[in-house]
RNA sequence: GGGCGAUUAGCUCAGCUGGUUUAGAGCGCUACCCUUACAAGGUAGAUGUCGUAGGUUCGACUCCUACAUCGCCCACCA
């Protein structure tokens, strides 16, 4: 086995296996399966994405999951696909096209989305590459687009349901809207950011009246934070409790510059405290000035182009962009000395989710789905522990948006999308544009459905238009759980693999996705999507910051591939996920599972060397175990309980923990060691081989590649269900390896043996000087534990072992020491320097006495006595019991030095 | 404005239902070691009033309350 080098160099192996995986078709899920099944469904990336860190951890903890539960013997399934990001993907391939000169007009609908196409077909599925090279385990065959025909018929059908339930319709409402992106965004899609803006006061004159009341000014003073949108204002409004202004009633004020004479409206939701207590209204500007608008019925004035450039209605500012016009008329006020001030104010302003600019709530006609109804189940489910959160704080998340859940506003005005299918008719409904069609339930003269045959239902005719927009990306996403499966078919892939198991996601996504995927479970495959939801933190930078790219602070998980091998990403990532906590990264940290990757092969590599090329056939003889034996064997059992308990509870940080102390700390630190000396070759290269192939599957979750690979060189019998780790069989502790009394014991002898190699280290003892070690054994027990194992003790503490005559006191030259409750004087060979062990012994003594008085302090409480279960004072008892002895040891043994 | 999370060794973090942990790990640090699996290693070691102040309890890093600091999410106060 010389040829092994010992490097760990994943670059070598990790491709090659990925391809033999593949080609076996280990990842195939086969929904034919009598076996029981185990399903996640992948967060499908975007098509425009590139492989980042948060990627990386969540396809590590699915693939963790689902390799787990393969082995465990469930028929897996792990449905992989990508999203079409409608706004993201247009976007970039408009950046493309304008490298040309060209825009999206220039071409026209079907020639942009041929593009759109193309370069789909070209960069759509690098993501896709990307996740292979992590190893995820998933079913590539299944491989799903949202816009692939049978998820695009899902879509269609889900929109004719919900049209024909009543829950859709069409009208005019202030939306977000993206003056970069051109489109409409959902209330999710903007995402509101702290900003420092200003908060401006301006004067408008009141007409009809030259003064107010105590003021003594004939104006009326308002304050905005979008000075432009008064070029649309239709009304002022206070509130009918503010004294201030009972005046007005009846009253008109004039719009500054625009001189238009506006209404003053008395309304109860106008908030007397903030600013002067008067609200300029412009409905088609803002959600709340449109509500009231509606209330007092107020006429909308739209002054913006949809690009934020203000249209004819802004007469002089005509063509000027939102933010110049803002700056303009706060000029033209000051010349007209109407402008009072301006104070600093800190507020959340919406920005584009996929372009950062900043929306305007702008009035237009969009598709909504009433949300609130569906949400009802949905919330039930969740109550009901139907759907459980992991971990659980984010069910309040959830509930509290899905109990205050709005319109969800689903139409957008670009092209790369699942397009409205609702068709209008032209000779019932006599529109111009299609897109102003307003439709409530139940409308007639339109057609919804697939556009196979659409005749208006009405007149029979097929002088249709379909509608101009798309639907939202997430419109699609929301019905990826059985949408993937075949659905509205009742194909037996759903009904395998529906309900999925387990959804592994990121907090971000809950109200984008999570949610809605359960509200359309629940509607419309009548049953909940999936039974847990595993929500795992955010990846951040060394400094807290969320790693994106336009931040500049990302870690590349493809450069730490390259660099330390898919498997130390997956398992050094893992290690720092605790409890779905934010994982702060910083390039050192893959320095952890690089170094155990090369730990674990270093440890194979020695055992293979030594081992047999054929497999020994017997099983493990119990009766000619030792110590050591036992030891590692029960401990495995223990690694194999915790690691799987952990995991059953989404504890994956402890999972990998326990494996990297097993295998570090007890498999290579001692048992290896230990195994050197063995007297029963045999029998310990069977105990090695089988701890290892343990080892091994326990970790095969977390390092594919190197348990793979490490494998695949042990002594194997021909071929079989285990050739491939990867279909092996998940470990289970086997009780005939239980032996408590021998874990004890081998605790001990560990105890001795650093407790005279301690010595040696203060001592400064060369450490090939063979030290003489006199065990002070009370009694038999003790002596035969001792007489029986020496040559551990002296091959590992390189001393020579001897049992002190009964009342022995400290030989010369020697020092006294404690394992536990085993003495010993190690012989140092040189005379001993008194204050440098008094000084040792004393620091010992004290940190001693310290706690057995509190021990002491705590069994003379009689509170104590009376109230704490009996063990937990047996227990304090024995503590007491063995710490004095030590104690009383100690200080004899600085008595006698002196 | 509402909600959530964090605060433990120099750094990054574990510590689950209070007592089996005399507060742990990794990195870093100190000393000694190329001991034939591994220097991406071995052996030994140093470093903590567990954010602050109270409370509950026989017993609190763990539960409760308040405060402080940092971070996140949500929200139509113009």
């Amino acid at each position: 086995m010389k040829e092994i080098s010992t490097r760990y160099n994943p670059k070598e192996i990790e491709e090659a296996i990925y391809t033999s995986w593949e080609k076996n078709k280990f990842f195939s899920a086969h929904e034919e399966s009598s076996k029981k099944s185990y399903s996640i469904v992948i967060p499908p990336p975007n098509i425009t994405g590139i492989l980042h860190m948060g990627h990386a951890l969540n396809n590590t903890l699915q693939d963790i999951l689902v390799r787990w539960k393969r082995m465990q013997g469930f028929e897996t399934l792990w449905m992989p696909g990508t999203d079409h990001a409608g706004i993201a993907t247009q976007n970039v391939v408009e950046r493309e096209l304008s490298k040309q000169g060209l825009k999206r007009d220039d071409l026209g609908r079907e020639e942009f989305l041929k593009k759109v196409w193309q370069w789909k077909d070209e960069y759509g599925s690098t993501i896709i590459k990307q996740l292979k090279s992590l190893g995820s385990s998933c079913d590539w065959d299944r491989t799903r687009f949202t816009m692939d025909e049978g998820l695009s018929r899902a879509v269609r059908e889900v929109f004719k349901r919900l049209y024909e339930d009543g829950l859709m319709y069409k009208g005019d409402y202030i939306i977000n809207w993206c003056p970069r992106c051109l489109t409409a965004l959902s209330d999710e899609e903007a995402e509101h950011r702290e900003v420092e803006g200003m908060l401006y006061y301006i004067k408008y004159p009141v007409s009809g009246r030259r003064k107010l009341e105590k003021e003594n000014e004939d104006y009326l003073v308002i304050a905005t934070t979008r000075p432009e949108t008064m070029l649309a204002d239709v009304a002022v409004a206070v509130n009918p409790k503010d004294a201030r202004y009972s005046a007005l009633s009846g009253k008109k004020v004039v719009l500054p510059i625009v001189n238009r004479e506006l209404k003053v409206i008395f309304d109860e939701d106008v908030d007397p405290k903030f600013g002067t207590g008067a609200l300029k209204v412009t409905p088609a500007h803002d959600p709340v000035d449109f509500e009231l608008g509606k209330k007092h019925g107020l006429e909308n004035i739209n002054v913006m182009h949809s690009d934020g450039r203000i249209n004819s209605e802004g007469a002089d500012y005509e063509g000027m962009d939102r933010f110049e016009c803002r700056q303009t008329i706060i000029e033209d006020l000051k010349q007209r000395k109407l402008f009072v001030k301006a104070e600093k104010h800190v507020h959340a302003v919406g920005h584009c989710y996929r372009c950062h600019t900043v929306v305007e709530p702008r009035l237009s006609k969009q598709w909504f789905v009433k949300m609130a109804p569906l949400a009802k189940p949905a919330i039930k489910a969740v109550k009901d522990k139907k759907i459980k959160f992991y971990p659980p704080r984010w069910t309040k998340v959830y509930l509290n948006w899905m109990e205050n859940i709005r319109p969800w506003c689903i139409s957008r005005q670009i092209w790369w999308g699942h397009r409205i299918p609702v068709w209008y008719c032209k000779d019932c409904l006599k529109f111009e544009n299609a897109r102003e069609v307003e439709v409530s339930a139940k409308q007639k003269g339109i057609f919804v459905g697939d556009e196979k045959d659409m005749k208006c239902p009405v007149c029979g005719k097929r002088n249709m238009e379909q509608d101009p927009d798309v639907l939202d990306t997430w419109f699609s996403s929301w019905l990826w759980p059985f949408s993937t499966l075949g659905w509205p078919e009742k194909t037996l892939a759903l009904k395998k693999f529906y309900p999925t198991d387990v959804l592994v996601t990121a907090p971000e996504i809950i109200f984008f996705w999570v949610a809605r995927m359960i509200i359309a479970g629940i509607k419309f495959q009548k049953e909940i999507p999936f039974k847990d939801v595993y929500i795992h933190g955010t990846v951040r930078d060394a400094s807290g910051t969320k790693m994106s790219k336009s931040l500049g602070n990302v870690i590349d998980p493809l450069d730490v591939i390259k660099e330390v091998g898919s498997d130390a990403l997956r398992f050094s990532i893992i290690s720092v996920t605790s409890q779905a906590q934010d994982v702060f990264l910083s390039k050192e940290k893959f320095d952890f599972g690089r170094n155990f990757a090369n730990k674990l092969w270093n440890a194979s590599r020695y055992v293979l060397m030594n081992a047999s090329q054929t497999p020994l056939k017997d099983e493990i003889n119990t009766e000619k175990l030792n110590l050591a034996d036992w030891w590692i064997l029960s401990s495995m059992n223990d690694a194999v309980r915790s690691a799987t308990k952990a995991l059953e509870k989404f504890r994956f940080n402890d999972a990998s923990n326990v494996l990297y102390d097993f295998i570090w700390h007890k498999y290579c630190d001692w048992y290896l060691e230990f195994s050197k000396l063995s007297e029963n070759k045999k029998l310990s290269e069977k105990i090695l081989i089988e701890v290892l192939k343990n080892i091994l599957k326990l970790l095969h979750p977390f390092m594919p590649f190197i348990t793979e690979e490490i494998w695949h060189k042990m002594p194997r019998e021909g071929q079989g269900e285990n050739e491939w780790i990867m279909t092996s069989a998940w470990p289970e502790p086997d009780k005939k390896f239980e032996k408590k009394i021998a874990v004890d014991q081998m605790e001990r002898m560990i105890k001795i043996i650093t407790a005279v190699r301690n010595v040696r280290a203060f001592w400064r003892i060369n450490h090939t000087a063979i030290l003489e070690v006199r065990f002070a054994a009370k009694n038999d027990p003790d002596k035969r534990f001792i007489m029986e194992n020496t040559r551990y003790i002296e091959e590992f503490a390189k001393a020579k072992v001897k049992i002190a005559k009964t009342k022995e006191t400290r030989p010369a030259q020697s020092v006294e020491c404690l394992a536990g409750r085993v003495k010993m004087y190690v012989l140092l060979g040189k005379e001993i320097d008194l204050s440098r062990e008094t000084a040792r012994i004393d620091k010992k003594i004290k940190e001693l006495e310290r706690y057995v008085s509190g021990i002491r302090g705590k069994l003379a409480n009689k509170r104590f006595l009376d109230k704490a279960p009996e063990d937990i004072i047996q227990k304090e008892k024995n503590k007491q019991e063995k710490f004095a002895h030590e104690l009383k040891t100690l200080k004899d043994n600085l008595k006698a030095l002196k």
